[in-house]
DNA sequence: CTATTCGATAAGATTGTCTGATGGTTTTTT
DNA sequence: AAAAAACCATCAGACAATCTTATCGAATAG
């Protein structure tokens, strides 16, 4: 069976044209290195050298075998090089998912401070819905995924961030009283996502409405659309209080207004259970708890 | 110190997705094969597999890793198949894939020939599709493809061997002109082959309907069942002309037109660009390209 | 709850590899 | 021409790597 020995000593031997020096340079016995070319040219089944007692001589297949034998050690060497290369604290490469009702909002705050922070690390991302997500973290697509939790079942671990508040986006012209009783929102007024969207679920939710999901007057594909709906009269919606920079600029026509009691979403990181190194999970929460903090200095934690 | 076994263990590893499974292929016990994975990791110094409860999962690096070991260990094969190779000028065993609308015409021809001269030669036969055969060249499964070229990326080489023309094939009750200019074909009317073979895309492109696969209406999955369509009157087709000998015999209620202008696919051989001995592929080369010619003496090559 | 599967671990046997000693052949030195 | 030196092959025993069989613990399925 070929080995990488037995090339590591062929080559020593090519380089030197010596096979006691060669075995110097390999840290053996000369007897150590010629059994081993011995054993390499039995292997092959040819032979890789003439031995002359001034000098030795590579054959023609030596040669055509030398050059192969340094592919494969300078190959063999690169995946070494890559193994021991500055292994960062995140680690080399994370694949990282995101909802859609998230990645807008934190992934422009995020990325440049991950990068600042950890230049080494090659990151991926994908954005899809918390399902989707899900299934792409189970089968190892993803590393780990920013959602609303609670999400995922028993094989995964997650760590909360932040409490993610949701307000009442109103058309500007509507009665507008400064608090509103989240129990008195209507549910057939409210401008939602489509369905698979988990923020359309929680809506629902605030207004105790679990088991009508099907009431809600429209399916919105993004929440642009949606207060795009509101600020033109259509409705209400709830958004969330990170859109709000985004989403509810100062041109836009629309009233905001707080919610009692304060209802929200909690955010947070999700991985499978078994991953490797899952401290490297907390740091990157770190980064995105911090920059949430610093662009929403009145909230705490 | 890394060891080409560890790296053929962890690739059978990842290939079965089972230490056990992968235990077998390499003829060891599961310890043995694990210790050995084990040995790798520390090796490397990083996790290569998650072990989890329903399979197992390559992390980041370990399919970073798999892809470098996969690399090295294709490179140490060419190394043994060189070696191995010391016997003929066609070398001692030969691994040819054919895509189908070539192997059943040309095949009979060259098998006889190919015998005849070389007959120390062991020869392999796979038939597959273009895209099959990519992946069996790129590791080591096949040593050299026939097929239409260009086809394959960057670490391949090749050879054309000779112009194959497509012919228009017809019901024999259909109108027929002597010639038919290819810009007039009707691709709606077209019977083609199922996706996936290249020469369903070559006839597409040869109606000029590149971005519109979806509208040839049939997708068979031989020539033979494509010419039983065409002479039962179900609509045209773009016939090889190498498969006029054996699909278009006198007995079959097909008519044949030339084309104007004259479309072809190039058929040719295509090899690992790092596979020993290259020179052998043009011998298998010269050996097709004159039974071709013998058998078609109208065409130049 | 029991039976089974899967991967990790342990102990002992086997095989591979290394070292140090030695021998034969060729080249260099005297 | 003889002696010395250089060089590589071979050998025996020591040591290390690797394998196998047996077993364990956790997780899963019936």
């Amino acid at each position: 069976m070929l080995t990488l020995r037995q090339l590591r000593y062929f080559k020593a031997l090519a380089e030197t044209g010596h096979f006691g020096r060669a075995a110097d340079a390999c840290h053996v016995t000369q007897p150590a290195l010629s059994m081993q070319i011995k054993e390499l040219e039995a292997e092959l089944g040819l032979t890789l050298i003439e031995r002359r007692k001034s000098g030795i001589q590579l054959t023609g297949e030596g040669n055509e075998v030398l050059q192969r034998a340094a592919q494969i050690l300078r190959n063999a060497q690169d995946l070494q090089d890559f193994a021991a290369s500055g292994d960062g604290p995140l680690g080399r490469s994370l694949s990282l998912g995101v909802i859609p009702t998230i990645a807008p909002y934190i992934l422009p705050l995020a990325l440049p401070e991950l990068q600042r922070r950890y230049p080494e690390v090659n990151l991926t991302l994908h954005e899809a819905q918390t399902d989707h997500l899900l299934d792409d973290l189970a089968d190892g697509k993803l590393d780990v995924a920013l959602l609303a939790l609670p999400a995922g079942s028993g094989d995964f671990a997650s760590e909360p961030l932040f409490e993610d508040r949701f307000l009442l986006a109103m058309p500007c012209n509507a009665p507008a009283p400064e608090s509103v009783n989240a129990a008195d929102l209507q549910v057939d007024r409210l401008i939602l996502l489509e369905e698979g969207h988990c923020l359309r679920d929680q809506a629902l939710a605030v207004c105790g409405a679990v088991g009508e999901q099907a009431m809600a007057r429209f399916g919105a594909t993004s929440l642009s659309t949606v207060l795009q709906m509101v600020a033109n009269g259509y409705g209400s919606t709830l958004l969330p209080e990170m859109a709000v920079p985004v989403e509810a600029r100062a041109d836009t026509p629309i009233t905001l207004r707080h919610l009692e009691p304060e209802p929200s979403r909690t955010i947070g990181l999700l991985w499978r259970a078994s991953a490797p190194r899952p401290e490297r999970f907390s740091l990157l929460g770190d980064v995105i708890r911090e920059v949430w903090k610093k662009n929403n200095p009145s909230r705490r934690g």
